[in-house]
DNA sequence: GTGACTTTGTGCAATCGTTCACAAGTCCCT
DNA sequence: AGGGACTTGTGAACGATTGCACAAAGTCAC
């Protein structure tokens, strides 16, 4: 049998539809905030230089990012603020208003309600849901928990796009195949949990688990290096990392 | 030829040091978690295609990241589960415990002492802090919440690794500063803004807004697409995009 | 022990992303 | 008006990551 094909299902790449690389598309929100920040301190242009440095990136990739969205600063002067808040807000779909369901109103689902982030940028938060008996009726940043059992209605009559997973993992898949069942094209999830969902609908995942190990990595990568210092060079530390790793290589 | 050499300029990315890329690194956390589910189910050995479909990604790329730790299946059978566990925890630094604090006790302060995923896997919420009197005292997942002045006493005395901010945007950095000045080399970041950390300190962040944004671009993206393709089929959209675009079209 | 079957580990090629380096504009000063 | 200083936009080199295809290495049935 030749190579059984992948069902092309559950693909999480979505689009290079439009010629936008999705790297560049993650930092466009960066970029913004930068320049959030510039606007408020009155600045009215900034040079690659100096967005890149507030962004955190260098020149040459902010440069090559923003060529993306089409030429729109000046030679010899760099961009225009305001010009460009507007450019990447356009770009990203922030000119619109886009409509949120949180399902979930446990501690996360309470922190982001209440998350002023959210309506600051075309956000609204629609509906937040829960299972809990309790929590039904409580008021989270002007807005009333509704029953778990309303979701279906809420997402259609609210016209919600994107749905908020901020459920226990073992509700999790549940929660999003009756958002996305109602109609939500979107879904940002905070469960510790891989999220199956039809072709066409995307998903994107935050897990602070995920970060905390990444960085138990680096921590644990450095105390290794930390071992060879003094005048040891790191190509010594990769030689301690492999001698640890021999340990079980039998 | 003169061979370049790079200056070890000191770039964030971190560590090609030892051989384990960063993409890889990355993954690590999601095949660990479902292999957990595996185990708690009972399955002794999974195949690379199993546990790839579990973890959302690519048979092959799975292999190949496993392979960077080592030659850890067998052939003809596959991964034993819970030797692969206890591989990748190692090598992601989890058979040690991490000791972490907590800075920002607000919503997001709360809902992060109170996940469950915290102490499950290695890491210790140590302290958690914060500057607003009416909060200090309160307990929070069995830890009392202390003064944004105990800091530097705090971190030192509980030998804390890594520093989780979870504080407005306005005093995040300055916390930052005080948590890597008393000894943390590691932070994660949930305020909206880039932070400035000193060569050799790891900082991960965790965006709820960008994420947002991200999904809003394939939205717009989505719909724009639908446009052109589809009928009139999503009338409402057509309606809301070109309202909106028009709003901003003078 | 043998042969059929399964699955890993990996060289290779293609793709994607980053960095360098510089021509082409723009502004300012004289 | 012209020259010098500065900054964008981008072709091209480089590096990292992904996906393919298959040999090597094991299991299982008999």
């Amino acid at each position: 049998m030749p190579s059984p094909r992948q069902p092309r299902a559950a693909r999480q790449g979505p689009s290079r539809a439009a010629g936008i690389p999705d790297a560049t598309v993650a930092r466009l929100p960066v970029y913004l905030r930068a320049l959030a920040a510039l606007a408020e301190e009155g600045v009215a242009t900034v040079s690659s230089e100096e967005l890149a440095a507030a962004a955190g990136v260098g020149s040459a990739k902010l440069r090559k990012d923003l060529s993306h969205l089409g030429s729109y600063g000046t030679r010899g002067v760099g961009y225009d603020v305001e010009y460009l808040i507007y450019q990447i807000s356009r770009e990203l779909g922030l000119t619109q208003d886009w409509r949120v369901v949180i399902v979930g109103a446990g501690n996360l689902g309470h922190a982001l309600a209440n998350y002023g982030g959210f309506a600051s940028r075309g956000f609204t938060v629609v509906a937040v849901l829960d299972a809990d008996e309790a929590l039904i009726g409580e008021e989270i940043a002007g807005i009333r928990v509704d029953a778990i059992g309303q979701l279906e209605r809420l997402v259609v009559e609210e016209r919600a796009h994107i749905g908020v997973v901020a459920t226990p993992a073992s509700s999790a898949q549940a929660v999003c195949d009756r958002l996305v069942a109602a109609g939500v094209t979107s879904v940002l999830n905070f469960a510790p949990c891989v999220l199956d969902v039809p072709q066409g609908v995307m998903v994107r995942k935050v897990d602070l688990s995920t970060e905390l190990q990444i960085l138990a990595f680096h921590e644990q990568r450095r105390v290794a290096a930390d071992l060879t210092t003094d005048g040891l060079d790191a190509a010594t530390a990769t030689g301690v990392v492999a001698g640890g790793l021999s340990e079980l290589a039998r």
